[in-house]
RNA sequence: GUGGGUAUAGCGCAGUUGGUUAGCGCGCCAGAUUGUGGCUCUGGAGGCCGAGGGUUCGAAUCCCUCUAUUCACCCCA
């Protein structure tokens, strides 16, 4: 080997990809319900993208974006994440002519370059979908219930909904100065990150994992407790939907979200250990950061799909498993491979899946093959089946055999 | 960026206080009367013991450096 795969990356094959397949089909087909459109945007766009969409304060474009200039001078940067992507397409393309909302989904890969463990990879692949247009909380609600109706079809029982508010523009501003006084007072026991966060985002104090950090955060304002009338109507109005319709939630004022982009309800599902699944909430100015003379709310999540494969593994569950061969043809002698292949054809023509030998293995060889292959039934074709025009059919599992005609073996697969 | 674990056959692992041909399980290939799988038995292939350096008569084993990988912190999906 010359190399290897690079640090944080990952092959995709056998029951990974299985699995990702099997996802991605539920992704699809949930979206389908909510005629929700799939989108595809590159997979680098130009860097100033993330620096104004994500957040210049934000760890993920301060320190874990993959940037670099190209031929023709222009920063360019792999997708740290799928949002200002999809939203840069939305008004680049005019989607907005349309009567909204507009509804979009998308499954890409995203890069961060930061230390790998489990769940966490410098390339991964999220299935993320975006509502612009809407500023009703039943936007949040559609959104939820797509997750909620995922999580249960796919298996998982241990993630749960976590919600919170962290207001608009207007109310954080009132916030961090409420904040910042606290803060202030207890300037001597945090961390030096968070001495900086202080002046440049005070926000991301509140999720600071440093114990002494964290014992003050415990009686730090909190936003929730200074939304302006609409914002806090709309958490009011989010919340008594989701009682309405029996959604199980939990209001966790530790949320803040690591991307600027969130204003008002920003959500998590997390299992026990706190692991994130899957994480969203609404962007009421991402728009307007991208295109100054639009000013469209929108509201998205993100959904991990190594995440999901992660929390499958915790939990135990047990996806559907991959299709068998229904049938493995096995050839005898030179003379018989035509003929033997002309019946592979025409059973594949008629949807069943064939396997056959073009290993020129032994009868005994190409058995223990079909066997291993999982193959429900088998038939030998050798010079005997072609001057007869019969083979025998004999079922891998039951023992059981049946003489079929050739030229009528696809009925019997029918 | 910081800290811990690991690195021996395709995979999962043993390998004693340093001792001569480095083992086990699974997998792979072949055979057990010549056109038939699953169980069993027999045989076989496959290792620069992560890389480099050092100590020693002798290193998979002890020491140093590097690399990879993994887990945790930070942050996130």
């Amino acid at each position: 080997m010359i190399t290897q795969r690079p640090k944080g990356t990952g092959d995709w094959y056998g029951s990974n990809m299985h699995k990702r397949t099997l996802i991605e089909e539920l992704a699809r087909k949930l979206c389908k319900t909510y005629n929700i459109k799939e989108i595809i945007t590159p997979v680098f766009e130009h860097t100033v993208l993330f620096q104004r969409g994500v957040g210049e304060t934000t760890d993920v474009v301060q320190k874990e974006m993959y940037t670099f200039e190209d031929k023709g001078h222009r920063s360019i940067t792999l997708k740290p994440e799928g949002t200002a992507g999809a939203i840069r397409a939305y008004l680049e393309n005019n989607l907005y002519a349309e009567s909204g909302p507009t509804k979009l989904f998308y499954v890409t890969p995203a890069f961060r370059y930061e230390q790998p463990q489990s769940g966490r990879l410098r390339q991964h692949h999220q299935f993320g979908v975006e509502f612009v247009g809407s500023k009703s909380p039943l936007a949040e609600v559609e959104l939820i219930t797509l997750i909620t109706t995922f999580i249960k079809e796919i298996g998982l029982k241990n993630a749960k909904l976590h919600i919170n508010s962290i207001g608009c523009s207007n109310c954080r501003k009132t916030y961090n100065d409420a904040l910042l006084a606290y803060l202030e007072q207890h300037k001597g026991k945090l961390c030096p990150t968070c001495l900086e966060r202080m002046t440049k985002n005070p926000l991301r104090v509140i999720d600071c994992k440093v114990p002494a950090c964290k014992e003050i955060v415990c009686n730090a304002p909190r936003t929730i407790d200074y939304l302006d009338d609409e914002c806090r109507e709309h958490f009011e109005e989010l919340q008594s939907l989701l009682n309405e319709l029996q959604i199980p939630y939990e209001i966790d004022t530790g949320i803040v979200r690591g991307l600027d982009y969130y204003t008002k309800t920003v959500f998590e599902f997390v299992n026990e250990d706190g692991f994130t699944l899957c994480g969203g909430g609404r962007y009421d100015n991402l728009v307007h950061e991208i295109d100054e003379k639009q000013n469209i709310p929108s509201v998205g999540f993100g959904m991990g799909i190594e995440r999901i494969i992660y929390f499958l593994e915790k939990e135990e569950v047990e996806l559907a498993p991959e299709t068998v061969p229904e049938l493995y043809v096995g050839i005898l002698g030179k003379e018989a491979k035509a003929a033997a292949y002309r019946i592979v054809n025409t059973l594949r023509s008629a949807g069943v899946v064939v396997e056959t030998d073009y290993m020129d293995r032994s009868v005994k060889a190409q058995m223990k093959y079909a066997n291993k292959i999982g193959a429900k039934n088998t038939v030998i074709i050798g010079a005997d089946e072609i001057a007869n025009a019969k083979a025998t059919i004999k079922n891998m599992e039951t023992h059981e055999q049946v003489e079929v005609e050739l030229d009528k073996i696809e009925a019997y697969f029918q």
